[in-house]
DNA sequence: ATGAAAGCGCTAACAG
DNA sequence: CTGTTAGCGCTTTCAT
């Protein structure tokens, strides 16, 4: 700076002013000035900016499943991007399920002087959030809400999801369906799962035989869960609303070895929209999507008024859509 | 630190000598000093370690598919828990095919004082390097080589790969092969076609007959071509070399709806042994791993090296690896 | 509208 | 072994 000062014959306080766009630099002195950084190629130093205590521009986005879940970098990409048309960059650190690296990232990350964290569990899971995150802004993605009141949060919408996948099978004149949904523990599968019957709840008592089986969330327990129905013999749906994308995988490779076809035969219904999977394969998965990136992108503008006004807005749901695609038959009129 | 030294009863330079273990402080004044660190809690600020121009500890990890392909996060993870263990921190961006806003990043990362960088394309297309990166240290990772001759570099080892997938599909006796490839322009495509016929190539003429298609890396390009294939119905292979565990997936569905069993009728070998995919399908895939874990490990092994000792070490190549499952059958004695 | 000067929290010579 | 001192590059009063 001062170098650029010499060059521009001004002070370098004044090459500070004009790096920060101060208004009462005269009009031919920035000009000056901002030649001389161009052809020095002057970069100020954000460690003497964050040492003087400017906003350091920096969020730490604690992840625990970004190498394990497919889509997880949607909800980065869309964090990152809407951080970055703010000037703020992303630090990713993904710090698994373990407690104790969490609080090491967290420790280096405020070490840093990162102005705010997103906290994104990419299943509602309990979240360990550390006391050293102290006073520095927080929004929390998708994550079991207990205990975490005193954050902003962004969430999914689970129970909207329910809602909309019984309003849509109810549409398409299902009366015999079967919801293959994750853990009974998992607190997306009982949202959703609410949701759903909320739907059916308004409806006469017994105008929908409405089945639900618990278990895990990928393509070999959709397979298998399938095989184990067709088995039994005695119930068999006209409509599958499987956990995700990947169960409804399964279903339909088990379906097609049993050559029954989707959706002539049955209809099958997905969630998550998850890339590479849901549009590719055959038929391609009629689902409800996850707006993973948008949550990203929410949860980097709640918490960046958080930052930059002090002010706390309130926490955000999205709301999930169908995506319609091939999986889905209509069968009849829409029931109820 | 101040503080912190007039509570021990020295001065501010001992804390200093003390937070970064200078062996030449006395055992007892250390002691003290500790003391006071722990009941003032106190932290030393990054910002003003860095202006003093002390090693910044962080790594930019610039990658443009993180969203896009669902292992990626692999690579990073890996880079991110190597960083870790030796005290470095990873900040992750992602630029996808922008130039615009690869420069960006790259500015943002050196002015947040990064030690080095980690380009990691996710597939080794041609990546644009900023000249701003200037001297930094970095390294490749999967990147097309063509005119990064400077940098060290970590590679899949595709040749490697085609070579074993011919190795095992030979030992397993087959002898009339498709290899249902990427794009023919794409590195890895032609790679590992490479490394495929060159065993073919120390084999009697006549001894195999191998086709090639090529296509996109996805599941409903699998299950396309494999339905071509069977519509033209001139010729059939007794097994089919995808070009990752997607189009894998692709085929097997086709397969299945036309009444195929998967490995009796017909063998199918994939490539990437992609979590939550290759071994959830059922059958479960013969597939070739490739290590993006390992990769992204090595990438940051192989930087810090040259960070910390200025050391060039050379590039390295991973091995891919054969994992068994049920997708594959041996159909009689080895070929040649 | 511009400049002088102080100091953010730390490290590293150097002196003692 | 410990303390003194001088900046690292910047922002921010306060004068001018």
């Amino acid at each position: 700076m001062h170098d650029v000062g010499r060059m521009a014959g001004v002070s370098q306080s004044t090459v500070s002013l004009v790096v920060n766009n101060s208004p009462s630099v005269a009009f031919e002195t920035r000009d000056r000035v901002n030649q001389a950084i161009q052809t020095l190629g002057f970069r100020a130093n954000r460690s003497a900016q964050n040492l003087r205590g400017s906003p350091s521009r920096t969020i730490g986005f604690v992840t625990n499943q970004m190498a394990t879940t497919p889509f997880a970098g949607q909800t980065i990409l869309g964090a990152q991007q809407a951080a970055w048309k703010q000037g703020y960059v992303l630090l990713v650190v993904d710090v698994g399920f373990s407690a104790e690296l969490t609080d090491s990232a967290v420790d280096i990350l405020i070490d840093q002087d990162v102005s705010g964290f997103i906290y994104a569990s990419m299943t509602p899971t309990k979240v360990y959030i550390p006391a050293a995150i102290g006073g520095v802004p927080s929004v929390i993605v998708n994550s079991d809400p207990a205990g975490l009141e005193r954050f902003r949060k962004v969430e999914a919408g689970n129970f909207d999801g329910g809602v909309l996948a019984a309003r849509t099978l109810l549409g398409a004149g299902h009366r015999r369906i079967l919801y293959l949904a994750g853990e009974d523990f998992n607190l997306v599968t009982i949202d959703r799962e609410r949701g759903f019957r909320t739907v059916l709840s308004s409806l006469p008592e017994g105008s929908v035989d409405f089945q639900v089986s618990y278990g895990l969330w990928e393509i070999s327990s959709g397979y298998s869960r399938t095989r184990a129905l067709a088995e039994a013999g005695n119930w068999w749906p006209t409509a599958i609303f499987a956990a995700n994308d990947r169960v409804a995988v399964g279903v339909i490779q088990a379906l097609a070895e049993m050559g029954r076809a989707v959706p002539d035969d049955i209809s099958v219904l997905g969630y998550d929209d998850q890339p590479a999977l849901a549009k590719e394969v055959r038929p391609a998965l009629t689902t409800i999507s996850l707006p993973h990136f948008e949550m990203g992108q929410l949860a980097v503008e709640l918490l960046l008024e958080q930052i930059v006004s002090g002010r706390k807005t309130g926490s955000v749901i999205t709301h999930p859509q169908l995506i319609m695609r091939d999986s889905l038959r209509t069968i009849g009129p829409a029931v109820g």
